[in-house]
DNA sequence: CTTGAATCGAGAGCAGCGTTCTTTCATAGG
DNA sequence: CCTATGAAAGAACGCTGCTCTCGATTCAAG
């Protein structure tokens, strides 16, 4: 019946996929000028000299193109953290975690429109249908590794005294397990899901203005202490 | 020259005050099936039987609404977390410190649209002046006076072992102490704003879907583990 | 090489939006 | 009663997302 383009790719394969990925480089330009509700279909169009009703053969629809804006931005930020975990030696765990918190905040400092179309309001309705999920999940691989290393070498040494982890929460923690955290035990994955929210929390809290006349003089240092108090109470100790 | 109506509030004013008021009722609702980005003035002039210039008599922009619900919304959350400590005895510090958290939770879990106006992207570029300011520090109030209370009791004993408020924080920290914290000590100020961040923090991750297939089965449970551990960092004990 | 199908860019057009301006009108105050 | 003032209406501008049609181009199979 229909093309079924089975493996060969085809000059117009191509060129096509370049367009969609210009496409994709001038929206990300608007959405960093005019955010995520100032940008316009006709705009990015216009920069790309083609009429409006072109980029709907690449793009059903502006909402298409926002989801496709906020995979990339999820991948952005996985790969800036990936990189400052990299660039750390890997039994150096607690300069691990620091380095790779420090890069979540720097990133969304340096990419504000980007940072609020993954973490705040949903733009229509509800976007997100499964592709975003792999791609927001890589800072999180990444920090649960951390764990993992650090607790395969025998260096973690969680807090005691904290309230345990809720019965309810063991089938998802099992789940988890199997796919992030190796051995550690729930009570550290749930406290370990709690420093990944609160990490963004307090990104989010910076971003969007919570934190005026409250935190305005040195909050470099004040989220280092935040990110340092979730690695001692997950166990993460200071080493030589 | 002008009117300068000094201090009698003629019949106008009352009719032009209870305007007012109905087309914020009017926008709230469509708020909250639509969402910001989804508000439109026509739409609240139609359903209001007006047309649309005539809200610009009553609100100067789109943007200038959006301002008037976002300090309506945190009135709002404002107001049923005094609700939800004032239902506690004085003296339960724990329970008045859990039930403001649910508070927090519950309200933003049914008013999703507004809790994304208040905690998401900024709309515009940039709204917020700084009439928002004192409504959005109602819940802080509230969290700060049940840590003062618990330390006028002396019933706040802090855990140890975590990392102290870095110096640069200290001409903040005296800031707070006396609009806030009454007696309480840098570190302690540094950990409370923590719990307050990293409660929104909490309910911007289980709102904006990113507890998806991660935290599904009881995150009641998990938030009041979660509000639990904040707690007892603070130094908030369980009484019998 | 030709032909038919698929893809693409262009343009017009629709309905909706925020905002401004000008005109009309009711009414409150002198 | 008359006038100044606030409110409402309506038209208009330029923008938006999106749809549809219509030639032109490309591609592959006959």
């Amino acid at each position: 019946m229909v093309g079924e383009m089975n493996a060969s790719r085809t000059a117009r394969e191509r060129v096509r996929a370049e367009l969609i990925s210009e496409i994709k480089d001038v929206a990300r330009r608007h959405l960093g000028v005019d955010g995520a509700s100032g940008l316009s279909l006709r705009a990015v169009a216009r920069d790309l000299g083609m009429v409006s009703s072109a980029i709907y053969r690449y793009f059903p629809s502006r909402d298409e193109l926002l989801t496709a804006l906020i995979i990339e931005a999820f991948d952005a930020v996985g790969a800036a953290v990936e990189a400052a975990d990299a660039a750390c030696p890997r039994d150096r765990h607690l300069d691990r975690w620091m380095a790779v918190c420090r890069a979540i905040r720097v990133w969304s400092l340096e990419n504000p429109h980007e940072y609020a179309l993954i973490h705040g309001s949903p733009v229509p309705g509800y976007v997100a249908p499964q592709d975003t999920a792999s791609a927001a999940a890589r800072d999180g691989f990444v920090l649960a590794g951390i764990l993992r290393d650090a607790r395969e070498a025998g260096e973690l040494t969680p807090m005691t005294g904290l309230p345990p982890a809720p019965e309810s929460f063991a089938p998802e923690a099992q789940l988890l397990r199997e796919a992030l955290f190796a051995e550690l035990p729930d009570d550290i994955i749930l406290r370990a899901l709690a420093a990944w929210t609160y990490i963004y929390g307090v990104v989010s809290f910076e971003l969007f203005g919570m934190y005026k006349s409250v935190i305005e003089n040195d909050r470099p240092a004040v989220f280092d202490q935040m990110a340092l108090t979730q690695a001692t109470i997950l166990g993460l100790t200071a080493k030589p």
